[in-house]
DNA sequence: GTATGCTTCAAACGCCCGTTTGAGCGTGCG
DNA sequence: CGCACGCTCAAACGGGCGTTTGAAGCATAC
């Protein structure tokens, strides 16, 4: 599944974020990430020292790209003097599609953070928070010069159902089927979808 | 943890809501649910035949009860020359505020939604979308009427889009801490942000 | 060449899983 | 009464789980 030429450590939060994504942390055991990776069943003890402790790595690794990337977009966006609300959330969408796709049509990350909303988990939930919370604190303050009417909390508000519409469509989790588009089309059009959507929402009075 | 006159059925299947909201459906074991629901462990394969009908179960009773409410609040709705685009969201969002809290601070069966969501499940998405179907396609329509100039594929994606942050929202995945409130409060709060947000979008140009 | 330290390996640990079994229970009908 | 039926129960089934162990491999440094 793996190229052998990867370091064990990587082949292994590989498979493992594969199998997160389809089975979920509960359903999904070491033994079949171990497997998919070709390595040994002890490998994962130690180089992670316990399962939770890859579910961890298996976020960190993402996440600090997925932050990375969406700063430097917002960065760009910012330093034109024109922008507008579609830049910002441009800036803010975009990114989380890159990181998408596993090898063998599997959502990949995106659909492991959705399942990490669903856990529900406080330990999961913290590490987000400290990760996720700056970052989002500077779109915050974006979108709140480019929307100056707007309550703070309101604002807040508004980014946690962006947030969640972003989560859910980027996981193709919607009821209505599309025919004839790849997973990589669907999510290209999700957030093409979902930013106009969301400007409109967020100018909301 | 439920009282002794409710039937065996019946308290199988609240546990199992709570703990499959709290730990999942791979996470939360028959062993527990049997015991907090204070019932022999061979009850659960005696009544629903398997873990997997077990779940199918704890579905049916609570979409029926979802859909019927949500078709009967449109009614009421349309019945009225003069309805908007937000009593329409009202309609669609308001019933799933009523069955939510379990007796345990639990947020109960939406956020066994959303785990349903992030679970992709094959058998579970055409059990849904079987049952679901029909009621979206209602409110689809309904929408319609009050958008006349919108596209049916764009209504269709912005529809997606308001399920998937609905169940983000009730469900309280945000990242962003709001003190000092309970969680039926929450979801109150977080419906009417939703239907003024959702209504901007609808209508996006 | 041998000692060192990181990595891999097969095997085993005890535990919990979903499911099945067959005996036991109470109720109500013939 | 007796017997059938719906339900509950404790116990056991095989199997998969996360983790631990100690030996084996294999480079590098001395």
């Amino acid at each position: 599944m793996n190229a052998p030429h990867f370091s064990t450590r990587q082949r292994i939060l590989d498979s493992a974020e594969a199998l997160f994504a389809r089975h979920g942390f509960a359903g999904a055991s070491l033994r079949q990430v171990t497997a998919a990776a070709s390595v040994n069943l002890a490998a994962v003890n130690y180089h992670f020292g316990s399962k939770e402790n890859l579910i961890n790595e298996v976020f960190r690794r993402r996440l600090d790209e997925l932050t990375t990337q969406r700063l430097q977009a917002l960065a760009a966006v910012q330093a034109r003097p024109d922008h507008g609300l579609d830049d910002v959330l441009d800036a803010f969408v975009r990114p989380a599609l890159v990181l998408v796709p596993d090898e063998h049509g599997g959502a990949g990350f995106v659909r492991v953070l959705a399942r990490a909303y669903a856990e529900h988990n406080e330990q999961l939930r913290k590490f987000m928070h400290d990760n996720y919370g700056p970052a989002l604190r500077q779109f915050a303050s974006a979108f709140a010069k480019l929307l100056p009417d707007l309550d703070k909390q309101e604002l807040y508000w508004r980014l946690d159902i962006v947030s969640g519409a972003l989560t859910y469509a980027m996981a193709d989790f919607g009821m209505i089927k599309r025919r004839g588009i790849s997973e990589q089309q669907h999510r290209d059009l999700a957030a093409e979808h979902l930013i106009k959507f969301a400007a409109a929402g967020l100018r909301a009075r």
